[in-house]
DNA sequence: ATGATAATGGAAAAGCTTTACCATAGGGCG
DNA sequence: CGCCCTATGGTAAAGCTTTTCCATTATCAT
């Protein structure tokens, strides 16, 4: 590979000035001599290299993801939505997944900060313990989390709560009194804060919980299955079912069409996210909807906020809105739909 | 952040001492003084430098990934089957969406040359023009493709060809005639040749290829409702459908429903890939399942040896499966579903 | 014609690591 | 007791870029 050095010689120019084409300086450079320069770029094919430039100038323009799970949609979409706001600014992004291995997010840590990534997005998973957060300390300025709230760092939150309380009150409002949740697994906030909606609200109607109607689920339809046949089977079974994401809701879906009942006249059933494939299930998923996609984009924003050094807004929270389908009610009139 | 001289002036040692216990050389050094260098270095929370030492080593431990789109579940998987072997393997990756963009190849290409990526894995898209080409020629030596032939890169394959043959050969032998085919977009290979299958085996078996039967879908399950739609709308309809990908299938299996058609009894559906939901969809979907995490795992393991210099196979070839399910035959006993 | 100023080009340092090569000191052996 | 070898540690170069100061040249004006 070529370097400046290669490039000054061919051009019969020191490598100061090749730099000054290259950077667009505004110390200025003789027309000529410019077109000598970028020919003899042109010529080799030569490319700054990052490595040296990163180094010296302290600064990759490369940032890093760390999620569970990049095959879980939710997450996908959300790297999506970070992508194209870095690839628009001119980051790079490199992904690490933390699950299948406790000890992830700490090596990712280390190794992004190795590798001077110029910050970190967070998402999902479990921030804790005095090495995670002291490690993190030293990079305060440069982490933008999402969907947590407890540390403090700048944060996209969404509003969990609300959207598992406005899916619970759906259920009561079309006549529901059992209704059974099939939360994530434990150590998840989004999980927590899920399952917290919807205790919030069976109270606020006057029910008391009830430990058996709550499931803790691994986000998979798998296990969406499982606890679904679990809570249906047993006796006092639910009329209606909250998921906390869709993959589980189309897992308690099958379980129920397993057991001959009919959704949603047997059992209703709201999922969480909506996915895009949750339109086309049949029954088409009632689900509140998380703009996952935005959730990215808008971390990334924060990011080069912070990196950048302007002010901005620490916390943003995005609202939560229920999609009604038909896996709650029969299909309505468009008319009908707006109260929910 | 604390460099190695910080380390070795805090140790009272040289810096090669330092760096010699730290990448464990065979260089001796007494236990002592590896001691006291380990104590400072924990005391400094030091840790080396990787833009320094790629750049002097020319091996920076991160490779990149260029596809279409992260949010279709199709390259999610990939991309996670390549994660975990290169994070087995102590590498990063970054990560680069073409869609968007036409000029997006070319463009992450320089990208990952500029930071001097250990290798690339390319996936979907679309690689020819005479630029590209001969931008990667430089790169030879460093590059696998999964899914695609025409290039002379060790390349990990799939067998689309013989998915679609087996799909469409399963709707001829439960009777089916006029088979329907939703297809990928113009300039994807996998598309292309999952077309190839349908048009193979049509003609095996005595029936002409009609051009109104194939649609050309955009991946989403969107585009499967519209173009389902279209082909069971129009005179002489299809009895049965294959889709180029679940999503579409889910989307073909919507529109039927919408035209008061029963799957399977009044439209056979056939999807590709088998994602995790297809099996909890209603009806279970019938599809070619694509080994997608393999197919990923095995391209960073090629990858390796490229970058390793070991002997390896230059192609790989996953076969596919059809695993039958409900959409397109009405629930069978286990024995029976064996013959396909 | 000469001095001053503007225009342009160059040399060198900093950023951090690894390693080949060199130097030193101590111990063992003759 | 002195020499040599071995064990250990140090020095310096290479890898490549950007940018700050300096230096040079040429042109213009007096």
């Amino acid at each position: 590979m070529p370097n400046i050095l290669d490039v000054a010689l061919k051009a019969h120019v020191s490598i100061a000035t090749v730099s000054r084409v290259v950077n667009k300086s505004h110390h200025k450079v003789n027309l000529a001599t410019q077109e000598r320069v970028r020919e003899a770029i042109r010529e080799l094919d030569y490319r700054p290299n990052a490595l040296a430039k990163g180094l010296l100038m302290k600064k990759t323009m490369t940032i890093g993801i760390i999620i569970p799970d990049i095959s879980n949609p939710y997450y996908a979409e959300i790297v999506r939505g970070i992508q194209d706001v870095a690839d628009q600014a001119g980051y790079a992004v490199t992904l690490h997944n933390t699950d299948k291995k406790p000890e992830g997010i700490i090596r990712y840590i280390y190794l992004l900060r190795e590798k001077s990534a110029d910050g970190i997005i967070f998402s999902g998973g479990i921030i804790n313990g005095q090495e995670t957060l002291s490690i993190l300390k030293e990079l305060r300025e440069r982490v933008v989390v999402i969907g947590r709230h407890e540390v403090d760092f700048p944060a996209v939150m969404v509003d969990n709560i609300g959207g598992a309380a406005r899916a619970v009150q759906h259920l009561f409002d079309i006549g529901h009194r059992r209704i059974g949740f099939i939360g994530g697994p434990d150590g998840s906030t989004t999980a927590l804060d899920r399952l917290t909606g919807y205790k919030n609200t069976i109270a606020q109607n006057g029910v008391t919980f009830s430990p058996r109607l709550v499931k803790k689920g691994m986000w998979t339809p798998k296990s969406g299955y499982l606890l679904g046949t679990e809570l249906l089977k047993g006796k006092g079974r639910p009329t209606a079912i909250v998921a906390a994401n869709d993959p589980m809701a189309f897992g308690a879906i099958k379980a129920a069409k397993a057991l001959g009942l009919v959704v949603p006249k047997d059992l209703a059933v709201v999922g969480f996210d909506d996915i895009p494939l949750s339109s086309y299930f049949d029954p088409p998923l009632t689900t509140v909807k998380i703009p996952m996609h935005d959730l990215g984009a808008a971390s990334m924003t924060m990011l080069l906020n912070l990196i950048s050094g302007e002010k901005f807004k620490k916390v943003k929270l995005f609202k939560t809105t229920l999609q009604v389908r038909e896996s709650t009610v029969e299909p309505l009139k468009k008319a009908d739909r707006k109260k929910y």
